[in-house]
DNA sequence: CAGTGAAGTGGGAGCGCTCTCTAAGCTGTT
DNA sequence: AACAGCTTAGAGAGCGCTCCCACTTCACTG
């Protein structure tokens, strides 16, 4: 009643286990008819290889952990992010025969379990998701012996291979794109400092004002519609006189646009409004959002791309994805 | 450079490997004093059990497979449902130290891909979500000598445990409160009949009607909000003189309140509406939405509990979980 | 003081597989 | 006819672990 083994499929078709490991194993020195027998005696039996048994000779499983180092309730509710990225990331492992073993890590309890479970050589490989400068998660998991990438640069400087997005040069592009237009005295809402998307597109925002030698103008939220508005709110009591604002992110546009209406400011008229992400809202909102694209779904396949050759000896460079202006009213 | 095994680890400590094992596993016939030799040991050398080894003698993998049989598009980006029963569910099982295989069924292909893995003794355990009736996966994996529970009761007839939340008894629910309200013309807006939840939705409103002698009106959609506009308009010209309609779920009541707004009806004065699901959404509609609210997050602990209790020889009987009805302005 | 039993430890088999090494069977060449 | 050289099959070791069983030790009982 039990499963059978290779050397109940061996018995059946009268040869040795080796024989059967071979046909199994798609090797071709098997003569034709013999592994025609086997086949058969495969089939009959409804032998499926034992993947313990295999993986422990062959210290290979075939299996990848996604690692989600955030708040649980911020991965899934609040960011369609997490979702695409989960979703492309499965599809094209499952191209390349691999499974996907999801795990969520948001307590001090789960970041341990994590651990252990890698260093138990569960999995082949690891690709991390973690956006906040204290996690102290990704180096522990770059000091073990194992493929890692991670899904966006690393907040804290260690050195394992990552897919971002351009958020810098992405920054600028937008920065560059009020400025064009006529704009002069160009604000920003910058995104949390512990994050590198909060970081690198202010980091571009700057890096345009000062190559035009204007004075930047910065309020920081964190990336929620309410600090959107609150920012914006806070900009406008500084600069009464601010002209065009580039927001980190649209959730948050999507509050400064808000704030902006209450305070009697028209868009693009009075002021001009660049979000990041172009998310799904982006399109609804009034005026609708002119925004930088970044590609979500094909930065999750980089990164099940960049992990696949790193089993093979590929590279470990950085893959950094272009972003791309989308124009739309608000700027 | 290799990972330390057992041996070295018992090497280390003057013991033997059994002994080693003992104190890994945490059993208590192990002396106090060998029992730190040892735990020093397996610190100094930083052991960590090679996990294919003891599932290759234990029979016991500790991860489960939550299978999502559904085109992945729709999985997560149309539908928050997903998303909120992976969280769920993983949390659940992280709390009982098991781990999470995420596995996307969408194709055929993947289909086969899937019975395998479940088949090679990967997972102890199947947690599946088929929403749709022709979906031969449930079958197939009903067959398989492994432990496994359906998000939902499976659309077609066969014996596997299930948690669902209460779809009749939730949309009698919904159609008894139009009937108190004095509404006496109440249609209803179907889902699709190939999944359950459009079937059993169904059959508490006709349930209801026909306990109250009343003529039940039709029309089916598809779950989507513009199925929802659609089949409101054709009720209104099937019947101008309704009062009231069920709607299956609450994208669809979302369609149905526009149509409604633009054939010139008035909700709740001239038409009565009711969704299903509580999503987000309904409290933003205009008016908000009266729907039945189920818990989702609920449903997918529950589904790990059954599981986590069939590992144990528990009770696989279905778990139905109670719906509730939330009252706004809509009717 | 022998006998019983409990508690603690070690030996060793075996989980199901892969892979190396060896042996056997061919073909083809001189 | 003999042997090199190839292809193909089998024997057997071993991956790292658990667990059964046997053994030793020591306390306690009659």
């Amino acid at each position: 009643m039990k499963r059978p083994t290779l050397e109940a499929v061996a018995a059946r078709a009268g040869v040795s286990r080796a024989t059967v490991s071979r046909v199994v194993n798609g090797q071709t020195t098997v003569a034709p008819h013999i592994r025609d027998v086997v086949l058969r005696a495969i089939d009959e039996l409804g032998y499926v290889p034992n993947s313990a048994a295999r993986s422990l000779v062959t210290q290979r499983t075939d299996s990848v952990a996604l690692v989600v180092s955030e708040p649980p309730t911020r991965v899934f509710s609040d960011d369609p992010l997490f979702a695409t990225v989960i979703r492309s990331a499965s599809l094209e492992l499952e191209a390349a025969d691999k499974q996907v073993v999801l795990m969520l890590a948001s307590t001090a309890k789960s970041h341990a379990r994590v651990e252990r479970y890698i260093a138990s050589g569960h999995v082949d490989g690891v690709m991390l998701i973690s956006m906040h400068g204290a996690d102290p998660l990704p180096s522990a998991i770059a000091r073990m012996r194992v493929p890692v990438v991670s899904y966006g640069r690393p907040a804290v400087p260690i050195d394992i291979p990552f897919v971002d997005n351009d958020n810098v040069g992405g920054a600028e592009k937008a920065v560059r794109h009020l400025l064009d237009s006529g704009r002069t005295r160009i604000a920003t809402i910058a995104g949390p400092l512990d994050m590198i998307a909060g970081q690198d597109r202010l980091a571009g925002y700057r890096n345009v004002l000062r190559d035009s030698d204007r004075r930047s103008i910065v309020a920081v939220g964190d990336f929620t519609r309410e600090s959107g508005a609150i920012a914006m709110r806070q900009l406008l009591r500084d600069d009464p006189s601010l002209d065009a604002v580039f927001v980190a992110n649209d959730l948050m546009a999507v509050g400064a646009l808000q704030a902006l209406r209450q305070a009697g400011r028209s868009v693009p008229g009075d002021v001009a409004l660049v979000g990041f992400d172009d998310i799904e809202a982006a399109k609804y909102t009034d005026p609708p959002l002119t925004t930088m694209r970044h590609p979500v779904a094909d930065q999750a396949s980089a990164m099940v791309q960049l992990l696949l050759g790193l089993f093979q000896g590929g590279p470990s460079d950085p893959v950094i994805l272009p972003t791309e202006l989308v124009i739309r009213d608000s700027a």
